[in-house]
DNA sequence: ACGATTAATTGAACGATGTTTAATTCTTGT
DNA sequence: ACAAGAATTAAACATCGTTCAATTAATCGT
């Protein structure tokens, strides 16, 4: 189907998203631009607008793709563990890992935003929800006291809590320093939420 | 001193981060941009240069401010309660509520970085740890049997919580809609991490 | 085999951005 | 009144996202 050249519409989006992705990780959200995506795939920018609908659109789907990775990473870890709670706690340790390796990546899933009027799409949202899903999952074997409002509640303290901890640490704001730090906080927090939460 | 205008350098400094905090309070840090400042303020952009290093610098400012303007608001609130338990659960809804009110402002607080080369002034993340420490102390009266180390772990923790509920929240990644299901995840969270590492 | 059609790709343009600087305008001291 | 010096501007530069007329190449009909 192809006419000019020897790449296909799907091809193209592949290699661009590819692209943006290094570009991303090696020079930030900030750093990552339509003319960069462009000349580092051999094309125009003029091209990238037949297969994205914008750059917005681009980010989406780059920022898809990370969460898809990071999904997909904690449900290997995960299966490490025989124990409930410490799966829970692997899935803690798995996303400041993720986020420690290739901060920039992870962190222009939460920089970059839709202007005020376009609303995240669906398919977004629910990668997100995935991810949040898999705590709530782990959590429930530690809850069986609770009522799944209660657990859906707890899994989402526990995330965002987690989360907190993971982005003030990248951006500098916690006046800590190395991974092992932050891991520790995150299980500091995790540990004591859950000795609350289910009562030992 | 003055010499062409009515203005001293202080007065347009000041009139530049008044403007700067409204339009990044209407538009969000996107719409924020030095022709935007300048013109608000009946300038040209090579006056703010005279007056600021760079919009990263502006931008400090006014994050400094709102960093201020948050850190006076929660120590008044503070002393409305007696009760230790109370005063620190407070802390929390503050920080939300403050988040809610004027959403643009506290993101930018986060979504501005600065370039990789330069690293965050001093004097801004004192104001960082300032608030940080408001937390370490609302904690000590409730950590008796802890060590110093052990409350400034905990109090980490515990802010680094809040702000990563109130962050997911503000940008709708939780699937939460209204101030008080943040308010009630945040409680939810202080509530069980204080049972867990207090022992009731 | 070749011209016509159609799709892919480009390049230039537009307005907006941060930043610098030469030129201009005003104030002040003498 | 004039020279000196500071305040302010306007224009320039490179880059940005985005659009679109023009161009190039592949396919189709004959």
């Amino acid at each position: 189907m192809s006419r000019r050249s020897d790449h296909s519409r799907e091809e193209i989006r592949e290699m661009a998203l590819a692209a943006a992705e290094t570009i991303a990780s090696e020079q930030g959200y900030t750093g990552l631009s339509a003319r960069k995506v462009a000349s580092a795939i051999g094309y125009t920018v003029g091209t990238l607008y037949l297969v994205f609908d914008n750059l917005d659109d681009l980010i989406l789907q780059v920022n898809g793709r990370t969460l898809d990775h990071l999904h997909t990473q904690m449900v290997k870890e995960q299966n490490q563990h025989q124990d409930a709670r410490e799966r829970l706690l692997q899935l803690g340790h798995t996303y400041i890992r993720f986020a420690d390796e290739d901060p920039h990546r992870w962190e222009m899933i939460f920089e970059h935003h839709l202007p005020e009027d376009h609303e995240t799409p669906k398919w977004f949202l629910e990668k997100v929800a995935r991810m949040f899903l898999l705590v709530e999952t782990g959590l429930e074997p530690l809850a069986k006291r609770h009522s799944p409002q209660e657990i859906t509640q707890a899994a989402r303290a526990l995330w965002g809590g987690v989360h907190g901890i993971c982005i003030l640490a990248v951006t500098r704001k916690l006046d800590v320093v190395g991974v092992d730090s932050v891991q520790d906080l995150s299980q500091s927090l995790m540990d004591n939420y859950l000795r609350g939460f289910t009562g030992h």
